[in-house]
DNA sequence: GGTCAAAATATTGTCGACAATCTGCTCGAC
DNA sequence: GTCGAGCAGATTGTCGACAATATTTTGACC
């Protein structure tokens, strides 16, 4: 699982002009924050963190606004910082706006997409499928998110992008890796490959739906072990598996 | 045409914990902006603004760090920030991905509203009949930035809520108030109103589908007059009907 | 009038100091 | 033992000064 990359900067960087010491902070403590190496609710201690990143309490209060604006901060006048908590309802509903948006993505994606770009698609769809039938799911999911991947960069949306970088950002907490529900890898496959042949026959519609279709299982999936984690507080941690 | 809420904010303000001086001065610029105040591609001098605002230079940066992060604002390092301008393209696409989470929205809002919250419905729903047989578009048009305000708010999607509302910011250069592209008022009214029939029967299905239905022509009208705007540079400015 | 280099000006980036606020601990009164 | 006041320490919020960078102006020269 690739670590999400931060947002288009609208710091514009042309011309030479090096990045400031708060781009550098920025970047290495949203990585951070994004990798999990930083927990929902620990103390983000201005002084602390300028030693850590090598920077100045300027530039640390710079990163810390950007960093709340995006949401992966929380902050209380005269009490700092904190990593911001996600609840699992919450986590629904970034998954939701996620499917939303990814849904778009496709349908930009049928009209798109390059056939090198559906190539990469498919040769990404067999190597999934060597890793169902091998039983190893850790690489069936990094062949998920590589297609996923593919399909928002096929998109050329540059909101939807963004968008979606933001939300995927703020799902840390949901992301370790363990083993999926059971039969949900062998349907996403078929999923994928319906998503991949639309796209690749420059069929929106198609190509909407079947996102649709898959993302609306990947929703129900998390309600399901939103649910049963209420239920049983013993459940191993979980893969939302896009 | 209300102006549009700051994000919620991750600035915990409870237990009698006043703001700071950059969460008030943050407010006040970015209204400045999203009001159209301040120009697209306008300098902001942080001194200037530490005048213009009451407050210190630190707080200017500060605020200005949130609305880069925010996409209001482009920084270059060491020559300052601007306004920054949205492209009628990244327009067409932020009008996309905002259909993409009304949709959402619409779907959800049909499952959660009120009674009194679809009365509201029905009443702006009249109102914006009567505004369109007296020919009185401006007043149409603040019905429908009301009806859809209250479909987003019955929605009680936290994340689509605040996801639109920070693509509603960015368009404030495509928000002037004009006359609509002929007929489209007529059309778009039995467009709401498939929306709330959808919602007040509490059908999530069919609520997502008018409000697609709807959006789709929205986005299509932008592309129009995107289209046209470019082959005479003497078109009025327009308004983005929603 | 045009070009170029140097100087002046404007502005951003950063620092250290100090004020303000919050939290936790200690101690005395009851 | 409990409560409240006072204090110390930790931390944030802010300021002004200065360094660094970019842009504009000025003056010399052709």
């Amino acid at each position: 699982m690739d670590a999400m990359p931060p947002p288009v900067s609208t710091t514009v960087g042309s011309n030479g002009r090096g990045p400031t010491a708060a781009d550098e902070a920025y970047a290495r403590l949203r990585e951070d924050i994004v990798r999990g190496r930083l927990m929902p609710n620990q103390r983000l201690v201005e002084v602390d963190l300028a030693v850590t990143l090598g920077v100045g309490r300027t530039a640390v209060r710079t990163v810390l606004a950007r960093l709340e604006q995006e949401g992966l901060v929380v902050h209380e006048p005269n009490r700092g910082a904190r990593v911001r908590m996600v609840t699992e309802a919450e986590a629904l509903e970034i998954t939701q706006a996620r499917g939303a948006l990814e849904a778009l993505a496709a349908r930009e994606a049928a009209e798109k997409a390059t056939p090198a770009e559906v190539a990469f698609m498919r040769e990404t769809l067999a190597q999934m499928s060597a890793c169902l039938k091998a039983g190893d799911l850790l690489a069936y999911s990094d062949g998920n998110a590589r297609m996923h991947a593919k399909i928002i960069e096929s998109s050329r949306h540059s909101t939807a992008t963004r968008l979606i970088a933001g939300l995927k950002a703020q799902m840390v907490r949901f992301q370790y890796r363990t083993v999926l529900v059971p039969g949900r890898s062998a349907r996403s496959l078929v999923e994928h490959t319906r998503i991949v042949d639309a796209i690749e026959a420059a069929d929106p519609d198609a190509a909407e739906a079947a996102m649709r279709y898959h993302l609306s299982h990947v929703a129900d999936t998390l309600r399901e072990m939103t649910s049963a984690h209420a239920q049983h507080r013993a459940s191993p941690p979980h893969l939302v598996h896009f």
